[in-house]
DNA sequence: CGCTTGCTTGATGGCAGTCAACTCCCGTGG
DNA sequence: CCACGGGAGTTGACTGCCATCAAGCAAGCG
């Protein structure tokens, strides 16, 4: 599990952290002092597809920051359904409440793709926080995100069918990655908020529409007007 | 409209809005001296039932913290529906983020109760937070409990039937209130993400089995453990 | 070469959203 | 004081989406 039987990857030079924290998102408007101070207090582990990265029954203890590869943030509920809350990329936290509270959180991190993931010890995290009220600042603005775009999933899925919601994630999907999407349906069913079938059955419909095309576990979007017709605006995942 | 032709209410003496902030949500840990800072940086503005503390297009110029009454925030589709965010009584925010953004926000706060709100100037909130990271830090805890509850409240429409969301609604509207709740059924179905004849037939239904009793815009809780038995987890709301 | 995981499709049933019609309560204004 | 209107509540009929169950196929990996 986890890391366990990778080949050493490298672990990023300090110069390349640098540059890491500079563009990262929470990061925004700090002095080149405070990026080298976070950098210094970082260091990183590799993810192999499939490794979970903290899981919600863990205490948290550390800050994370994805410096490569794709990360999935979800959330199961008792029902063993589970919608997916953030993807993130390179540059993208994972976990950006968690180090305040200390507490574990219902969420799950699941690597999609190889990934390198920056640590820094909670306690630093925090201290470094408070000494520069602007990530705090940003932090709160980003959750502001979180909170607006889980609220519109809410009204999504009260006033929108199963296919209108699919190409919103696809639409999203597209904006994030490009016309090439290396999602299962499982994984497009979990932000969509449906099943796996009513998934595969949309999919099978927007194929013969020759709108998309698909392979086991890959999605090509031929036309991205079909899917900005349905709703211009993306989500925030 | 808005307070436009109130009687001149009583504006909260000094002390009484330093009880106020003192145990206010979000100002937690702070000492005396910041607490009589932020109280002597409010003042408080009346709003009678029905009226529009903030809403959609406004910019954020003000911190808003009840003091007296009941607030309700929401979020409206542009399909028409909507659903409630926030149900904010005395020494509850009703907007942590907006005065970090400053921009409008796609929520509207109205007056269910005749209300006495504490305004502080935007800047001066800000000003505040920043030389109180304890402010901040708490804020961030809280939103992490809005992102929460909304995802809770997206796996819930997926896998809970009208009749569960309901009854979890009014579980959490006792803990909150008590036995006896003054809210209309539309009320109610924007809580629970439904329409306002589903509730109806709920409640119907649960009147009839004497867990209820109901009259216009206000309904007795008969029987509590019948609430606790379909799920004992409450909303944060 | 088997097994796991993903994909596919059919049949079925029920929940709840929608439309519609009607009553009742209450406040307001003439 | 009464009439009126609007908002809340109530109920019936209908429909259709989609979750569920089920069965089988395909592909990739060890």
């Amino acid at each position: 599990m986890g890391a366990a039987g990778l080949p050493q990857w490298l672990t990023m030079d300090f110069k390349s952290r640098i540059d890491l924290f500079r563009d990262a998102i929470g990061f925004e408007g700090l002095g080149d002092a405070q990026i080298q101070q976070i950098g210094g207090l970082s260091f990183t582990k590799g993810f192999s597809k499939g490794a979970i990265v903290f899981s919600e029954s863990d205490a948290c203890n550390y800050f994370h920051l994805v410096a490569k590869g794709l990360v999935k943030v979800s959330l199961v509920s008792y029902g063993g359904n589970r919608i997916t809350y953030l993807l993130a990329g390179s540059g993208e936290p994972l976990n950006l409440v968690g180090p305040f509270s200390g507490a574990p959180r219902p969420l799950c991190a699941e690597v999609l793709e190889d990934a390198l993931v920056v640590h820094v010890k909670r306690e630093d995290f925090t201290t470094f926080c408070y000494e520069n009220p602007a990530v705090m600042h940003n932090i709160i603005i980003i959750l502001g995100r979180a909170v607006d775009s889980a609220n519109s999933r809410i009204l999504d899925m009260m006033e929108m069918r199963v296919e209108q919601r699919l190409l919103r994630v696809l639409l999203t999907l597209y904006r994030k990655f490009g016309k090439t999407l290396d999602f299962t349906s499982i994984e497009l069913a979990e932000m969509a908020g449906t099943t796996t079938e009513s998934t595969l059955r949309v999919m099978a419909r927007l194929r013969q529409s020759e709108i998309v095309q698909t392979r086991r576990g890959q999605i090509q979007i031929l036309q991205v007007e079909h899917l900005e017709r349905a709703g211009s605006e993306s989500m925030w995942i």
